[in-house]
DNA sequence: CAGGATCCTTTAAGATACTG
DNA sequence: CAGTATCTTAAAGGATCCTG
């Protein structure tokens, strides 16, 4: 995903990266419900690396949609948590789960129907 | 992104990589408007290989999401056009597009304020 | 026009090891 | 605990050529 794209004035193409990013979207539904620490977050996320967990929570921190608190205890401990912006955009996050809930079973039907068409074969998909 | 991911139990993480994709959400979006063939469609979403097009918009077809007809003029037209699940998910999406308007200003201000953080540089950012 | 097939480069992402 | 750094591999993506 290049961030240099032809429409590039439009604000959409230059938060795609990071509106229409897998980790993003999970972390912020994550973050939404409460805030959690660094090993929590992964946990509660599942599946992501604590590099591209640690990456990811920089992005959305330089982003203004979660705050990252340090608390200097020993040892330290750090907090992330979704700010009033991130709150706006996880609302909107939410929706796509909303709406995965609601039409899984369609996809899932539709992608039955296209295997069963003759001549196409769901394997050979990329 | 791998699909076996822990909580694949989840309808949202099945479907993230179809929802959560730079490219879906561009191809839906245009297709949302109106129908286009191929060529079309390749300039209206901009920037994106012929590749990458045939390759989301199969998927998107055997997700039923886009449809897909041919005319067997000559030379061959073939139009894509957003089914109704389709229209479903652009309402969604499109909202994104809504937040991304409403909010660039703010994240384009919070990124600023990031960068200016002492011992931080944007640059060194993944 | 609408792609498929190939080759090649770039990026994403995981694994591992190490630090304050 | 909360990361950073490094290495390596898998995947995404682009460029090009080709066909019905």
């Amino acid at each position: 995903m290049k961030p240099d794209h032809p429409e590039a004035d439009c604000p959409m193409i230059l938060l795609l990266d990071r509106v229409a990013n897998k980790w993003a979207v999970l972390i912020v539904a994550a973050l939404w419900k409460r805030p959690l620490r660094f090993n929590a977050l992964r946990r509660t996320v599942g599946g992501i690396s604590q590099k591209m967990l640690s990456q990811t929570l920089k992005g959305l921190e330089r982003d203004g949609l979660v705050s990252r608190t340090v608390t200097p205890s020993t040892p330290v401990t750090v907090e992330y948590a979704i700010t009033e912006l991130g709150k706006t955009l996880a609302i909107v996050m939410d929706e796509l789960r909303v709406w995965s809930a609601d039409h899984i079973d369609d996809v899932i039907a539709a992608r039955e129907a296209y295997d069963k068409r003759p001549g196409v074969q769901a394997s050979l998909l990329p």
